[in-house]
RNA sequence: GUCUCCUUCGUCUAGUGGUUAGGACACCGGGUUUUCAUCCCGGCAACAGGGGUUCGACUCCCCUAGGAGAUGCCA
């Protein structure tokens, strides 16, 4: 039978790492395998569901290139693949173990459970959850709610187990068994219970990789799947992404959607590579990985069991990588939204903009390990910058008159500079340096500062050649403007 | 509280009874260099603890400890 796995995101929220890892890995476990990736959309909590979070799970995926066979917006011969579009179908499930005598209807009020609730906190009573009032009922209450929910009789005897390929066969009392879950909603919605495993039988589902915080109900949807008459599909949980302190992968922690990554300038072939690292290892050598390969080299025994920290540090070292790795083409391609977003250069991007970039490109190409990074590190090339100040233009240890004499040199010296490379450039100010008897450093510093307005910068002389004659030169006279006006 | 799962350098991990316990990130040195960065070289650093099993345990078993997750008309 071939393999048939899915993704199954509530749209609450934006896309957050720990959930794309999970769609990463089935999506690549179903390749590896020739199988099927299903995305379905459990839109089952009227409460928080969000429009901007479906939008969010599409353009996450997309930009991931994550393809799913099956689903919204491809269709798919199962159908429909929207939990709020098969609301009738959970009903008649839910009604069917009614009558079966595997689940009933419960009355209680949402005031009663928490107060159920509040008792057991108080008491530090040792069963928690809800205390089956309804289970055994004839007729409704006088007092009950409108509307009562559909629970799930949850045998009190007994125990129940499941397959895990990760974990192994894990068994649980079915006493332990969260008490009688709701299935149905008296909003008529079902819950994550009920229509997950509905539905996975329904659309054919052979494995199911989710995380392992879902290793608690898994008995109890083995008790569902019982309860159905079906066979339960084969189960993988996977080791859950936790924050640098161990807790789970939160805000807290920094950036966790996948949007804010991609806006900060993240590379989705880093993100891809980095996140399929989390829990998952090839070898003891190979660390770099294209989707592509990972369709055909992700196998399930090398998954870890244990949790891992994500560590942002190591992902945008990885990014750094794959900056590195983009032809001029790409990056500049790459660049180009950033720059203009950051109102470096104009929108759309000039002609004259564009070949500044593409000149620039290799100078600044392994400076770069965010994409947002380019504005600060290239803004001095497409707009005036303002005069640096002085404390900033001297070297340590001189003056402002020391700077302001290097510079004017520097000025005489450039002059010509069109008409010399930059490795005659070097030479030329090597040698001057020298017989003005201050360090290389001490000369170049200045000119720097004056030029790029930081004293961080990409190559010096590239640089100037770059903004060219007339701007290098304005500006160093700005500077020498301004060194001479201070007293010493 | 109860239940379940987890435990190799700070972090991600390799390792499936016999290894100087390997790699990567981070960190710390050094080199290249006009700054920064890249790059190169080197260093630091781990089998949670205790019992077994065995000629021999990081590898198998048990216990303890620690951590995490679940315990919702959220998923």
């Amino acid at each position: 039978m071939s393999v048939r796995v899915r993704y199954a995101p509530s749209p609450t929220g934006l896309q957050h790492i720990g959930g794309v890892r999970t769609a990463l890995f089935n999506y690549l476990f179903a390749r590896s395998q020739g199988g099927s990736f299903i995305l379905r959309i459990e839109d089952t909590d009227q409460e928080r569901y969000s429009e901007e979070a479906l939008q969010d799970l599409y353009d996450t995926l997309n930009w991931f290139g994550i393809t799913w066979d099956e689903g919204p917006l491809v269709g798919g011969d199962l159908g429909p693949y929207v939990q709020s579009q098969r609301l009738e179908l959970y009903k008649g499930y839910a009604e069917e173990l009614v009558r079966k005598g595997l689940a009933y209807y419960c009355y209680c009020t949402t005031e009663r459970l928490e107060q159920v609730r509040a008792q057991q906190d108080k008491t530090k009573s040792s069963f928690k959850g809800y205390d089956r009032r309804c289970r055994d009922l004839d007729a409704p209450p006088e007092d009950g709610a409108a509307q009562p929910v559909v629970r799930l009789k949850v045998p009190i005897e007994g125990k129940t187990s499941f397959t895990d390929l990760l974990m192994g066969t894990i068994t649980r009392k079915n006493s332990d068994v969260n008490p009688d879950p709701v299935l149905l909603k008296s909003d008529g919605y079902p819950t994550y219970h009920l229509a997950n495993v509905v539905d996975d039988h329904l659309m054919g589902i052979t494995h199911i990789m989710r995380a392992q915080e879902w290793i608690p109900s898994g008995p109890l949807h083995v008790l569902l799947y019982e309860a159905f008459g079906w066979d339960p599909p084969l189960y993988c949980h996977l080791p859950m992404v936790m924050g640098k302190d161990g807790q789970k992968l939160s805000k807290r922690h920094g950036s966790t959607a996948v949007r804010d990554f991609r806006t900060k300038g993240y590379l989705s072939e880093a993100m891809i590579n980095y996140i399929s690292l989390l829990g998952w290892s090839y070898d003891d050598q190979r660390e770099f990985f294209t989707l592509q390969e990972l369709k055909e080299l992700f196998t399930l025994e090398k998954l870890n069991k244990a949790p891992g920290v994500f560590d942002y540090k190591k992902l945008e070292w990885f990014n750094g990588q794959y900056i590195r790795k983009c032809s001029d083409a790409q990056l500049t391609e790459l660049l180009l939204p950033f720059l203009e977003e950051q109102q470096v250069v104009d929108n759309p991007v000039t002609q004259e903009q564009f070949d500044i970039l593409a000149s620039a490109l290799p100078l600044i190409k392994q400076r770069l390990h965010l994409l947002q990074d380019v504005g600060e590190m290239t803004r001095f090339l497409f707009q005036e910058i303002p005069v640096p100040p002085a404390d900033q233009l001297i070297p340590k240890k001189h003056t402002a008159k020391d700077a302001s004499r290097v510079l004017k040199r520097s000025l005489e010296l450039l002059e010509d500079m069109d008409q010399y490379s930059v490795e005659q450039l070097e030479e030329l100010f090597k040698a001057e340096s020298e017989s003005m008897g201050v360090k290389l450093g001490a000369m170049l510093m200045p000119l720097r500062v004056a030029v790029t307005g930081s004293r961080i910068s990409p190559p010096l002389f590239e640089s100037l050649k770059l903004l060219g004659l007339k701007r290098t030169l304005s500006r160093i006279e700005a500077a020498v403007r301004l060194l001479d006006t201070i007293e010493e």
